[in-house]
DNA sequence: TTCTTACTGATTTTT
DNA sequence: TCAGTAAGAA
């Protein structure tokens, strides 16, 4: 943070700083030849293309070190940008470790925005801005976006905010300001998109606040308007580096270039063919020109793979080896041969989900040959979180632990944005979003007319809302229920707002007392939802999260731009996540459902993006396979629901680039009739017979299963045009249980019938405990569908 | 104002 | 299907 305090001390002290060089170098001798070079190429630009699984957080650190231990520079004369805040965190560990105590201060290392934070605080003057700006989350952001749309008179239910964010967010990334908009662009959003843009621009000035895509596009803004400043920091940042590089838009593309101009010593890491985020604006186009900006540029190839066996490799490598303009890698490993790739088909998604279930359970004891799997080397990643579903559903019902990775992260969840609002506003009265956010929350019989009072008084005065609704109690212009709760939590807030300079009050326990006598505490005390007590339990984990710092005023700026969710339970845990979640990680063992044309690749994804989009979902099945360390498992459905609909599905086209070499075709089970009747857990009925890939997939669709469903749709007379719909669930089953008959639940599992009534049985399942079904959800075990 | 019922429309989400 | 919103009823 001080850094910069004595920044002019240290400009041109490289003299001293060379001749401290020469010392030792051991730790470039755990490098391989690669990475080596990418690590002694120290001056210049470079690019360090580094494939999946290359060591390149390895090589990068050492980079690091090997610049300070040569004394090429300071440690703060080096910045280092990541774009997580673990990428950040990592790297900072790692880097302190390689150095040890030997150097004082560390490199500038962090995420592009939380560097552009401590930026624009020095300058903030420069856009308008003081320097304790407040940044707004998504959620505020919303908000703000909806008033902006309602002062212009538009019908926020045909142009949703939701909608005008990612618009001005694309803008953003571009590196757009309103005035830069291009015409092309300016008149979407019922042809005001750059007036709403200008607008809401001008909102957030009056707010002393800024957005995510604000913290880059103003410092950039500063950088090109302001010589002085740029040319202050071009000197002072004498060495460069920055990781996903791939994954840059252009608001940091030129970040980084203006910044880079002044020693050229710029070092991109990163791997084109890793490019999943296209969507959000990164430009794949950056990494593929770098050499055209940097001429002269030193490119480096990391293409040894330490994670996966060969045939995961050659798998990943087939696949993406169908993208165009590609700047090309071959990974190679000095790994076993290992498992093939393993692919299966199955009838439908449920019956994916269950056949994964029970091969992860197998796999804990080690099964077909290959060694045990703790659940923790496990992971599931599927297309889209909707997918997630069919598998926590049938682990629940199994009892297998699993832990969702990238689900809605702590500081996102409600009862923690609304506890910070609170906070928030006890430490400055003048954030009106916060005010906003909290007023009616616990209720407090203030809806939308009071609301609307408290604004239109706040700006009649040009004060803040708090003050507005100071105001609105003193003229009495507000009464009834309401009048009391306003005047209470005015009076509150005021009280809290001194209590933050009360030495005998920890803010610990003002924040509890903040809490508790808002009511907010109470109001989920009375919520009778499942999920209140999880809210509860995150309100508590919020106190606690806040002895680790000084005072709220800390908290609240360290929790702006971190916003991971660190609780973990004990226990192994299968793992189930996005692909796009997985970048970065590795696992024992990886299973890829859901390989379906329009699924993955999503249909989504190449209507809009043509074949850019069906390019970016290649590479997101890239980044799958390469997850994997020992076993890959891909898998498809050829009945899937989607929004409720029975839908045939086709193979992926990616599962027909696989190599077949590297691949193994394993047999669904149930497909030969009837082989799981009564032995759902059987080894007999996975049998790993090895056919053709094409077989495999004919074979779904002549199997016996799909024959009888066909003709039992067609005598239910549904529409059955090629695309044909089908319905699973046995009809005929219906009215033939008694009390005391063993069934079986697609979702819960096996039961005995304890009660009929009407179309309605109550089942004992073995797992699920006592639930009420339909009866058509159930059948017979030994007539189990497929 | 707030609770209830009807509708609509639906990826991926580093900060 | 199902969640999230929007107009209607109490």
């Amino acid at each position: 943070m001080s850094s910069f305090d004595d920044m002019d001390a240290f400009e041109g002290a490289s003299l001293s700083a060379r001749a401290m060089a020469a010392r030792p170098t051991p730790y470039l001798d755990d490098l391989n030849p690669a990475q080596r070079e990418a690590v002694e190429a120290l001056d210049g630009p470079v690019l360090m293309l580094a494939g999946a699984g290359t060591g390149k957080t390895k090589a990068l650190t050492t980079r690091i070190a090997h610049l300070l231990n040569t004394g090429k520079a300071r440690p703060n004369e080096i910045l280092a940008v990541t774009f997580t805040n673990k990428a950040a965190r990592e790297m900072k560990e790692r880097v302190g470790r390689l150095l040890g105590q030997t150097v004082e201060g560390l490199p500038w290392m962090g995420t592009f925005h939380a560097i552009c934070v401590k930026l624009l605080r020095r300058h903030a003057e420069l856009v308008d801005l003081k320097s304790n700006f407040t940044i707004l989350d998504t959620d505020d952001q919303i908000r703000l976006l909806k008033q902006v749309i309602a002062a212009a008179n538009i019908d926020e239910k045909r142009w949703p905010a939701r909608q005008l964010a990612s618009l001005i967010d694309h803008w953003k990334n571009r590196a757009w300001t309103p005035d830069k908009v291009p015409a092309s662009e300016a008149s979407a959003f019922n042809h005001r998109g750059s007036e709403l843009y200008d607008y809401y621009q001008a909102r957030l000035r009056e707010l002393n606040a800024v957005d995510f895509g604000d913290l880059l596009l103003h410092v950039v803004t500063i950088f090109q308007k302001h010589e002085d400043v740029l040319a202050q920091y071009q000197r002072w940042f004498r060495y460069i580096l920055v990781d996903e590089y791939q994954d840059t838009n252009v608001a940091q593309y030129l970040w980084l270039r203006l910044l880079a101009q002044g020693h050229r010593n710029i070092c991109c890491v990163g791997d084109d063919d890793q490019s999943i985020y296209g969507w959000r604006g990164a430009e794949v186009g950056n990494i593929l020109r770098f050499e055209k900006d940097f001429p002269g540029a030193h490119v480096v190839r990391l293409e040894q793979n330490y994670r996966s066996t060969p045939h995961i490799l050659a798998a990943a490598g087939g696949v993406i080896s169908g993208n165009q303009g590609r700047l090309g890698k071959e990974l190679w490993t000095e790994a076993q041969e290992g498992e093939k790739v393993r692919l299966i088909g199955h009838w439908d998604g449920e019956e994916e989900a269950r056949w994964i279930g029970e091969e992860i359970e197998s796999m804990q004891g080690g099964t077909r040959g290959m060694r045990p799997y703790s659940l923790d080397d496990m992971a599931i990643l599927v297309r889209a979180s909707h997918q997630m579903r069919a598998f926590e559903d049938r682990f629940l019902t199994i009892g297998l632990p699993y832990r969702v990775i990238g689900g809605p992260r702590f500081y996102e969840r409600m009862e923690i944005r609304d506890a910070m609002a609170y906070f928030r506003l006890v430490v400055s009265p003048d954030d009106d979003l916060a005010f906003e956010r909290i007023v009616n929350t616990p209720k407090r019989g203030l809806g939308d007319k009071a609301q609307q009072k408290i604004q239109v008084k706040a700006r009649e005065n040009g004060v803040t809302l708090v003050d507005g609704a100071r105001l609105l109690l003193q003229d009495k212009e507000i009464t009834g229920k309401g009048a009391g709760e306003l005047r209470y939590l005015v009076d509150s807030l005021e009280r809290w707002g001194r209590m933050t300079g009360d030495r005998d009050i920890s803010h610990v326990e003002l924040a509890e007392m903040i809490l508790d006598e808002s009511g907010y505490t109470t109001m989920w005390q009375n919520d009778k939802t499942p999920e209140a007590p999880g809210r509860l339990e995150n309100l508590k984990e919020l106190v606690k999260a806040l002895e680790g710092f000084e005072n709220l005023q800390g908290f609240l700026e360290h929790v702006a731009l971190i916003m991971d969710n660190e609780t973990e339970e004990a226990g192994a845990k299968v793992s189930i996540m996005t692909l796009h979640a997985a970048k970065g990680l590795e696992f024992p063992a990886v299973f890829l459902p859901g390989w379906e044309d329009g699924l993955f690749p999503s249909q989504r994804s190449m209507d809009e993006s043509g074949v850019k989009g069906l390019e970016e979902e290649r590479r997101l099945a890239y980044v799958g396979i390469t997850r994997a360390e020992e076993v890959c498992t891909i898998s498809f459905a050829a009945n899937r629901r989607v929004y409720g609909q029975w839908q045939s599905q086709m193979p992926s086209r990616f599962v027909d680039e696989l190599p077949e070499a590297h691949v193994e075709v394993l047999t669904p089970p149930g497909l030969y009739g009837g082989a799981m009747a009564g032995a759902a857990g059987s080894e007999a009925a996975f049998g790993s017979s090895r056919i053709d890939q094409r077989a495999a997939e004919a074979n779904v669709y002549n199997s016996p299963g799909w024959k009888r469903l066909q003709a039992r749709a067609g005598e239910r007379g549904m529409s059955q045009p090629k695309e044909s719909r089908h319905q699973v669930i046995d009809l005929e089953a219906v009215s033939s249980h008694s009390v005391g008959d063993r069934v079986f639940h697609q979702k819960f599992g096996y039961g005995r019938i304890e009660a009929i009534e009407g179309d309605k049985l109550e089942v004992a399942f073995e797992k699920a405990g006592v639930k009420k079904v339909v009866a058509r959800f159930v059948t017979a075990p030994d007539d189990i569908p497929f």
